[in-house]
DNA sequence: AGGTCTCCCGAATGAAATTCGGTGCAGACG
DNA sequence: CGTCTGCACCGAATTTCATTCGGGAGACCT
């Protein structure tokens, strides 16, 4: 478990004055278990919810709502079959800038999430800069992509691209980064 | 492949009488008006859902479960904001197997998205087999990681890490394979 | 035409979310 | 040492919502 007791990073943040994400700088242990069990099934009754980790209704309300605006739970979406909406076929593709410079990260950083078909947007460290989950219907459909908004964009050096035979589920906790 | 279950082509699936999972197979404009709204915000009630779409809200309950017994709706997630459940560092990690049996890959399959701090786990073609998507406490905790749970494994040959430095939001439809 | 199947709607019922006033505890302060 | 203040919590009351059920319209087949 990565319990330890009031969250590895948030200790940093404790001592801020008025970090305005700061009210209460921590999550307890009951903000963890709301956490994990919205995590599973983000659509549980708030009066399961609150059952479920020891609280009553109102105040488990009350608690989501702090996650919430604390900006710990970014949201709740609907998880959905990308085959069923057209994207059988998903890749990871590797992009180098030209120049790494804050402009051509800036333009390349904002053009891509708005991209059709991307996934998930990640800037790297390391010799590629970006790297793109992308679902595409078709082979035919991934080289258009590729071509038409990766290689013909004036920041992209270059662009490696693999094919990912199954996406195996994780601890999905995740929100992307904004 | 990813996903053949039921949905990767509706269409070949179209004329089959009583495949079970295909009443209707295809999806329509209104199931994707209500896939697109729920992947956008899981907890809109039923009622603003149906106003929503256009339909009244006992249609719309009957189409979202269907969405659902059908797995074209795998489930409704919260998103959190990794940093604040401990993993402030995130990581790609690339993984080669020994060798590509059948044995091996289901070895690192099986194991792979329940190793800790996993978030997301792919299968690759090309050179690297497996794409790990991990976060981790700290640059100590990703070479704990690497070398208590990559490098021992039997079925890894060689592993391949590069750090994230940020992760931009896209559409965010997506389920994980299975 | 007639029959059947599917999908849809709207009202009624039961369940849930949400609000609000009050309570107890902890730390600050006199 | 007593008191005051702020904070988190709770439970009942209200409002909003989910869900069920009976029935109707259209498509399709015979």
């Amino acid at each position: 478990m990565l319990s330890c007791k009031s969250t590895v990073s948030a200790g940093i943040l404790e001592g801020v004055p008025n970090n305005p994400q700061n009210r209460r700088a921590s999550i307890d242990d009951v903000d963890r278990a709301i956490i994990r069990t919205l995590a599973g099934n983000a659509r549980v009754p708030n009066n399961a919810l609150a059952e479920a980790v020891g609280i009553a209704p109102s105040t488990c309300l009350a608690r989501v709502r702090a996650l919430q605006d604390r900006g710990i739970i970014r949201g709740f979406r609907a998880e959905v079959d990308p085959a069923a909406i057209g994207l059988p076929l998903q890749a990871m593709i590797s992009v180098r800038l030209r120049a790494h410079t804050r402009e051509q990260n800036e333009s390349f950083r904002s053009a891509a999430p708005e991209l059709p078909g991307v996934l998930a947007v990640f800037h790297m460290a390391g010799s590629d800069d970006y790297l793109l989950h992308v679902g595409v219907a078709g082979p035919e459909a991934l080289r258009d992509f590729v071509v038409d908004n990766l290689t013909t964009h004036p920041a992209v050096a270059q662009t490696r691209t693999n094919l990912i035979f199954e996406q195996i589920a994780g601890r999905r906790y995740l929100a992307s980064g904004r």
